[in-house]
DNA sequence: CCGTAATGTTGATGCCGTAAACATAGGGGT
DNA sequence: ACCCCTATGTTTACGGCATCAACATTACGG
């Protein structure tokens, strides 16, 4: 039962050692059974067993830990996506294979995954533009579609993000075979604007 | 000023008239301010007159007043799409309308948008399937794509409400022209499974 | 014309986020 | 080696919230 994971062990008295990241694993492991809304302050304070208002000392407001796990989950999404597109060898597969991952990802962690997207904060960049997985759209985007790229790394990013929110809210069954239709580049990313003489030879 | 909107006017005195069409009228005006959890039935019911929990005599909970609220969204989103489509006179422009509609739509009403959506409640269909949109989206994909009318179908919701929560969230910046970079009937839905010989006659 | 059901009110409970004042302890400067 | 400073936690308190229970008022159907 080691519970302290920094230098110093125990220390069960007063001071607990590392609040701030036991605070996080908790509030992970709380999203991964309620809505982000639904994780209380004081709850998370309770079950790292803490006084409620200790959470202050590490984050200014409710917010802030949120955007915390918010930033976490972004890292854990781009790191599925790179495994994703490792393993479909890149290329046209690898793109897909990213969007499918992104929503199986939604899929396997809700809460997280809105929390990511719906708190607001990221002026188009903060979490986002600098991440791994947008880094891997762009140049998946950029090798197939030249000029048209943004158009078609925005459509990319919209198909798969559409799919894992209506999944999420129930409005379309979340099958992976229906993951796998819509998000397919034989299908999708026909890309024929008139530069690109066929689609696929 | 007039306040009550059935048959008896005023009743100014203890009972409201209306309550239940007031909450919910003051409801979405609350909802053009703030997003759906900063909304207190406390609030509602101040701004309508009455006591905090008279609310609890027209909606179970507050739940159910949000999905009240939703259903309200999701009605009024059907109209926009409609009048979007016939304006552009149906067929492939009408299909890029209706989804142009739908990405407008969510910037116009960002917390109705997310709550008629989020509420997670309508387990495919009670609140969208039997809607307008929903046929329209429908009906259009099975005269573009018949055999894969479905997949169309899916591509083309996932792509306008990917969009319209991305820009909602401030991940794309909200402009018309990318709007209509995106949902575009000429690169978006290129159809080339091997049926339907070419794209638009 | 009256009683019953529909509608609204008051009061209370237990959560929540957060502010203020106080307690402890660990580590750096002398 | 000591001592004070600062980082970290605690207790207490406040106002707001959703919701329950008990009570008040009114509309309307017999």
């Amino acid at each position: 039962m080691i519970t302290v994971s920094t230098s110093k062990i125990a220390a069960r008295n007063y001071h607990h050692g590392d609040l701030r990241t036991a605070l996080i694993e908790a509030g992970l492991a709380a999203l991964k059974g309620a809505d982000a809304d639904a994780v209380s302050l004081r709850e998370l304070a309770r079950t790292v067993g803490v006084s409620a208002t200790a959470v202050y000392r590490h984050f200014p407001d409710k917010k802030a830990l949120l955007a915390a796990l918010a930033a976490a989950g972004i890292a854990r999404l781009g790191t599925a996506q790179r495994i994703a597109s490792e393993q479909a060898g890149g290329g046209g597969a690898g793109f897909a294979a990213t969007g499918q991952a992104y929503v199986r990802f939604a899929l396997d962690n809700p809460a997280l995954f809105r929390l990511a997207f719906t708190h607001g904060d990221h002026a188009e960049g903060s979490l986002i533009a600098d991440d791994e997985a947008w880094r891997l759209l762009r140049s998946y985007a950029e090798s197939f579609a030249g000029p048209d790229a943004r158009r078609l790394q925005l459509q990319a990013w919209a198909v798969a993000h559409g799919l894992a929110m209506l999944m999420l809210d129930g409005l379309i069954p979340a099958d992976d075979k229906l993951i796998k239709s819509v998000i397919d580049q034989q299908t999708l990313f026909a890309v024929q604007p008139g530069n690109s003489s066929d689609a696929s030879p």
